[in-house]
RNA sequence: GCCCCCAUAGUGCAGAGGCCUAGCACACCGCUCUUUCACGGCGGCAGCACGGGUUCGAAUCCCGUUGGGGGUACCA
């Protein structure tokens, strides 16, 4: 048995999107979990369209989702000399044929059809030739489909599909300008690189049988079609820009993590069987494979995204946690922090966050002095009796063993001498200390923080509220 | 217009003729835990698009309708 190839095969038109990523999640994923290949593809065919930078954002992108390659980046732009050689076969075959028919001839021809009803389609004028004109002449191939009967393919996701060849195109294969067009570069390098099962997302639905026609003419085994459906933004339509955020960039960006996101794409369109949502790559790649594909399409939901992302967050151990947090607070100015430390921060935090970021804005009081005081809080430093309350708390913590339950034994005995208990206790001590209104367990927070820090805060407060 | 695909709660999935009084998760709403906010625990809201068949029996099979999506380029 030949091990299973899939490929990712975008074109460098612009940023990546969101839908592609989970294209190339899915092959990939079908790759690692048959122990097979995964070939990387630039269909650079455009000359138009391409946009510098974009090899560099996919290339990017797949290593941040951690989708390695084993072959590639092949570029369509470097193969041309094949394509040309193969196509000139076919017409030498009479499988193929030149076109010299004008871009304004074809439009005027398409607008005809259109008004008239029919189907669209090129009207294959050249194809019994072309008098008067001659190969010198700038022109097309194009592929000469069968006129009748119907060609009929299995795809993995849908089932056994079938197409009236009369309704299909006599699509051109290379361009006027010697490139190939897709639906002629791809299958040519699908045979070539020993492709076994071409995943892509459903919008090739319709050009499949192009496809399976081309092969045929070739002589060549057609591989596995696998056709997950589109992923489409909350009105249901094609997921774009307009729907906001759809750039896989962005998501790298706003704070997920790889696994988070690659989890995230695999359940869209895709499931385990069981009712499991929460897995680690390794998991799945156990788990993944063709029968889990779902048929219909997924909008984008990014409360789920979210959540996910928190729960990944919480699965990481917090050594590692605390690594992937440094530099986004160095970033913030707040550096020097000592590992022990920050660990000890991402432990009592750990539940709290959604993205790695979040740790910035819900615990800076663990890394400066300088945090500000939120308004909302104000109340508990303008109680008269503040200033003396958190004097008498800082006096009885001075000299405290520092655990969580010994500050907590502590400050309650205290507040009782001081005459408070519950909210009364805790907000004012929070609110001094950390200039929030809520947070982590109290006292483990002071203890995370240190003696000194927590002394010093609650004596500032205490110096606060006298001139409140 | 023409071709093709799809259809389970607001969202993502489970379900491959009887196990379904349709399960799980996100979101939302209660309750609970608690010094706060989260987390956790418990509970709730909410769905098989519609109409015909087939069958003793249909969310599951067939047909139609409706709705949604994709394609229809010398773009991918």
């Amino acid at each position: 048995m030949s091990t299973l190839r899939t490929r990712f095969a975008p074109s460098p038109t612009g940023s990546m999107h969101i839908g592609n990523a989970r294209t190339a999640a899915f092959a990939w994923l079908l790759a690692r979990h048959h122990g097979g290949q995964f070939i990387l593809r630039i269909e650079d065919t455009d000359r138009t369209r391409y946009v510098e930078g974009s090899v560099e954002e996919i290339q990017d992108g797949l290593k941040w989702l951690g989708l390695d390659w084993d072959e590639g980046p092949f570029f369509q732009s470097q193969r041309l000399e094949i394509y040309r050689e193969l196509a000139e076969q076919l017409v030498r075959e009479g499988k193929a044929y030149r076109c010299w028919c004008s871009p304004e001839r074809l439009a005027q021809m398409r607008e005809e059809q259109k008004a008239a009803g029919l189907p669209t389609g090129y009207d294959r004028r050249c194809r019994e030739g072309a008098p008067g004109h001659t190969p010198g002449e700038p022109h097309v191939i194009r592929f000469a489909m069968p006129l009748d009967g119907v060609t009929e393919f299995h795809d993995h996701v849908r089932g056994t599909l079938s197409f009236e060849n009369a309704l299909i195109d006599d699509f051109v294969m290379l361009k006027a300008d010697g490139f190939p067009t897709y639906q002629f570069a791809n299958v040519v390098d699908d045979h070539l690189m020993g492709i076994t099962h071409v995943v892509r997302s459903d919008e090739w639905l319709s050009s499949t049988p192009k496809h399976v026609q081309l092969y045929a003419a070739f002589g060549w085994e057609p591989p596995q079609f696998v056709h997950p459906a589109l992923i489409l933004g909350p009105d249901r339509s094609k997921l774009s820009k307009r729907h906001g955020a759809v750039s896989f960039r962005e998501f790298t960006q706003m704070g997920y993590l790889p696994d988070a996101l690659l989890n995230f794409l695999a359940l869209l369109g895709w499931s385990p069987g069981d009712n499991r949502e929460v897995m680690t790559r390794q998991e799945l790649i156990e788990a993944f494979d063709i029968p889990g594909i779902v048929n219909h399409p997924a909008i984008f939901d990014r409360q789920k995204l979210d959540w996910l992302n928190r729960q990944h967050i919480r699965m990481l151990p917090d050594g590692e946690l605390a690594r992937r947090v440094k530099p986004l607070l160095e970033e913030k100015g707040f550096g020097g922090l000592q590992d022990g430390y920050l660990e000890s921060v991402v432990r009592v935090m750990k539940d709290r966050l959604t993205f790695l970021h979040d740790i910035v804005e819900l615990a800076c009081y663990f890394f400066t002095d300088e945090f500000e005081y939120e308004e909302k809080g104000g109340k508990w430093l303008q109680d008269p009796g503040a200033a003396q309350f958190l004097e008498g708390i800082a006096d009885a913590l001075k000299d405290c063993e520092w655990s969580d339950a010994a500050i907590e034994a502590r400050v309650r005995e205290a507040g009782e001498k001081l005459g408070r208990e519950g909210g009364a206790l805790i907000h004012p001590i929070r609110y001094a200390c950390t200039g929030k209104t809520v947070g982590p367990s109290l006292f483990a927070a002071l203890e995370t923080l240190g003696r000194d820090r927590v002394v010093r805060r609650l004596r500032r407060a205490a110096d606060l509220a006298r001139v409140q």
